[in-house]
DNA sequence: AACCATTCTGTAATCATTATAAATTAGGTA
DNA sequence: TACCTAATTTATAATGATTACAGAATGGTT
């Protein structure tokens, strides 16, 4: 992560108020590496300052992420756990519009740790996400759609 | 996955019994690719059989996974939405007992898609996940504690 | 047909997260 | 410095996915 004063003045760039909250949440997570749920954040967090609320550790985590100063891990359950009926291990080709997966079934050459990059790990599997746009997706009127617009068809083609 | 008749028969194999609810539920499944989420299949199968319960079908998916038949899509969030303070693709290294994550900061040769493997798919990123059993994870005293047990530390050297 | 362990069902509980609205405050202005 | 106000924090309630539970129903066997 940024240092603190790049982290803080990017906030201020943006509008955003330094509050103490603000601070300690950012001071724990610059030397964080350990990606920490947002409970494990206000945990420590709390510590320093008793009286901070869940509320604030969970919605200024949002919004750093909406910053782009901070990511969730990805993950495919966005709307709730999903179930595969392919239990070989495979990979995934993820829509990030509709959520929809396709599998890919084949193995990817060079995919694997060395014993440093293992660090000890004994590893198990592994698995590939590949994230995109799938060609349904791609349209103007899905565009629109996603982002809740109703599409008028006649104004498609009117850009000429 | 497997046919119906493999299915219903390794069922019975493991003692459990064949339900009208097993049944639609599995057969929904079988031909199902779209790694669905449980109220997915609760909709589709309660078209069928409108008195089924959404408990039940949480609970067969579950029973399911369990015989090894079906697999949850593999995510990292088991115990909540995980944050990342380093917002730069990269790959994770995954300890499966104590949800560990180490960060994997290089590419790997070859992990692309054809362009017939990515059916259309405009693609955006990819990330991979390894994983495996870190150090700590790996000692006799760490797997007994997982599983819930006390261990005796005079009991673990007595096997001669 | 009778039995009973298994399964199903509806409801309540739990857990992570978000929405809301009232109280507080950061940061600029006079 | 005192004041102003929009931004922020807070407590609480709401939500959504999932699980626990306890009683009713049932399949598979005798
Ligand atoms: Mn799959
Ligand atoms: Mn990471
Ligand atoms: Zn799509
Ligand atoms: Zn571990």
């Amino acid at each position: 992560m940024k240092s603190i004063d790049t982290l803080l003045s990017r906030l201020r760039q943006r509008g955003l108020r330094i509050t103490p909250q603000r601070r300690v949440i950012l001071e724990f997570l610059v030397n964080e590496e350990s990606h920490p749920t947002a409970e494990q954040v206000y945990q420590r967090v709390s510590s320093l300052m008793p009286d901070i609320s869940r509320t604030t550790v969970y919605n200024t985590l949002r919004e750093l992420s909406d910053l782009g100063e901070l990511a969730p891990v990805q993950d495919l359950s966005q709307d709730g756990r999903r179930y595969d009926t392919s239990t070989e291990p495979h990979h995934h080709l993820y829509c990030v519009a509709c959520h929809t997966i396709i599998d890919i079934h084949r193995d990817f050459e060079g995919m694997s740790l060395s014993p440093e990059e293992a660090s000890g790990y004994q590893i198990l599997s592994h698995q590939a996400t590949f994230y995109g746009i799938c060609p349904d997706c791609q349209s103007p009127a899905s565009v629109a759609t996603q982002a809740g617009w109703t599409v008028d068809p006649d104004a498609l083609n009117s850009e000429t």
